[in-house]
DNA sequence: GGCCGCTATGCAAGCGTTTCCAGATAAAGT
DNA sequence: ACTTTATCTGGAAACGCTTGCATAGCGGCC
């Protein structure tokens, strides 16, 4: 393998020059730079990404750790994260933590404190607080995307407020009879989002002065199948909503696939609308509110990238990311008949 | 910082011994590997991770290049290597290459090279001659999954033979007017799996005496939205296939999704198939033949545990993974009236 | 009882960079 | 002409581990 030393000797330069010119720190003469640069160029030379991260303390690269690649909203993430890093010259590091909850501390006592990875983005996880603290000790900036992490930079939708914009768009058309599909129980321990979504729908329903049948909010695990059998099991009640309201695009589809079994027309006969920004959303004509996890990827990137740079602290910040109504044909006036 | 030094000295060991101990290599007494443990922590000590790599030489990380996280049978994939490397002790680099031809090169020349992974798993990627030499040139064995890698290992389905089985079925149903949806001309440059089906669909189709009509061989981008879009025109046409043979199972649900928004009714009206094993197939009752996506990328990564920790270099072995025909409720036999 | 072979340990030499420090040279100021 | 300042360069000390080599202990063997 050729080091930087190979290089040093055909250049007929110092190895501390050499590593100065193709770091570009540190002040080098361009006669030098441009031999450096030739005599690596020569011998295929390519710093060993090892030696230098020893060296500097700089690795370049960043940790990501999401529940599930497999969910939609979180790969759409990794890809906005995962461009903006290879466009900046780092490497990205993915944790896919899954299920598995043994894998969860493994990830963090082996993997993210090996001071592998100049900083850490974590996805709807909630960090607890001596994790939190032991990120910081190794001076690692941390930005969580939709979960509240305290005393870390967030980014975020605000979770209440859209809920309650989606539901008042089903209001304004006319709905009285509302259900609403949350997450699990379990989803809710982690991390607040069915709930926050959830009082939402329930603060707007209110306000509109519509009664919240409890038989009308069922629970889903935020995928396309397991609200499908849910969606089957509110439809199949003995007195049907008009519109649904899913805290997730992947459950609204759920439930428009399961109105469909059912014989039922959607926006005809029901109604049904969700959160995120699906690409499905357009093939079936899905109304939501589009939080652009892409950019949510990227913008995290960015904030890191910043802090890293500067060598500033990141600030524990609360970052509130647009979000945007997009209607669709799943929604429409309540029927005639259900006044 | 704690170091391995700081560790030694409350342990009142020698720093080699520590080490021998933490790592487990190398003999150790019981007694001093425990007072090794219990020091590293109560000091909250983890080995730096960069430190050990470079004296080591061994990174414990493996590189994963993908086209989309998004899609997905490459998030599929990657969730089964996250889940094997995780369990093995070994991160996981993610290069999500997108669309982007630059991004490739530069993962290529300044990310792989880099000497950063120990080894490398590239999905539906084609690599040129020379980029798989510069990889053995570094000695980081590299396997292939779905895509030929000449020289190199590779783990793929025997795409010829399921597009054929799948055709078959379709046949063994009655139906002798069956329409087939491919990959675009531009998937099949880099990775020939459109090609492939395709020529298996063909096959078939030329066994059984039916005819391939050139108009129900259309293409798509792999996605479901543009197989929807795709799969309107086919439906729109004059004369109606009884049955679509789809490349993938998101194309496949795409044809369903646009066969329902024309009224037809599957699989009474028509059937439709596809091959992958999408997670939704189950709630739209796919018929498909399940490749086992998970499955492949755990494979890949045992695969090249296997070669890193022996040494030995990886064979070019083409590893077939097996594959299921599973029955759903897309497919049956033709409407009475389509002789 | 002396010797062999084995395990357990420590010392120190790397691993391949970056970067501090100091020296050297050249330009600029007085 | 001589000092001051700025720019370049090289030597060498880190960075924090792993591991080859050498040594010390120790039970078993003839």
């Amino acid at each position: 393998m050729t080091g930087i030393k190979d290089v040093a000797e055909r250049a007929g330069l110092s190895v501390a020059t050499v590593s100065r010119a193709l770091s570009g720190k540190g002040s080098v003469s361009p006669a030098s730079r441009e031999r450096a640069r030739t005599a690596a160029s020569e011998l295929g030379f390519v710093l060993s990404y090892h030696a230098s991260s020893l060296a500097s303390g700089r690795t370049h690269n960043v940790g990501l750790v999401v529940p599930s690649v497999h969910r939609w909203f979180f790969s759409a993430v990794v890809e906005g994260a995962s461009a903006a890093l290879l466009e900046a010259g780092y490497d990205l590091t993915l944790y896919n933590i899954g299920e598995n909850a043994a894998h969860r501390q493994s990830v963090f006592s082996d993997f993210l404190l090996r001071k592998r990875v100049d900083a850490v983005i974590a996805v709807s996880l909630e960090l607890s607080e001596s994790e939190l603290q032991q990120l910081h000790a190794v001076h690692r900036p941390i930005v969580g995307i939709g979960g509240p992490l305290p005393g870390a930079s967030t980014i975020r939708i605000d979770d209440t407020a859209i809920a309650r914009q989606a539901t008042n768009h089903l209001i304004g058309l006319g709905h009285t009879k509302i259900a609403h599909i949350t997450g699990h129980e379990a989803y809710d321990q982690d991390f607040h989002l069915p709930g926050t979504r959830r009082s939402g729908f329930e603060k707007a329903m209110n306000d509109a002065g519509c009664p919240v049948r409890p038989e009308w909010i069922v629970s889903a695990d935020f995928t396309i199948e397991g609200a499908y059998a849910a969606a089957r099991q509110l439809l199949a009640g003995e007195e049907r909503p008009t519109a649904v309201f899913a805290a997730s695009d992947e459950m609204a589809i759920g439930t428009i696939l399961a109105a469909r079994d059912f014989g039922l027309r959607v926006p005809d006969d029901i109604s049904v609308m969700g959160i995120d920004g699906h690409d499905l959303g357009t093939v079936l004509g899905l109304t939501t509110i589009d939080q652009d996890a892409k950019g949510q990827g990227a913008l995290a990137v960015h904030t890191l990238l910043g802090a890293i740079t500067n060598g500033t602290a990141l600030e524990a910040a609360d970052t509130q990311h647009p979000t945007r109504l997009v209607v669709r044909t799943s929604t429409a006036v309540p029927p005639a008949d259900a006044g």
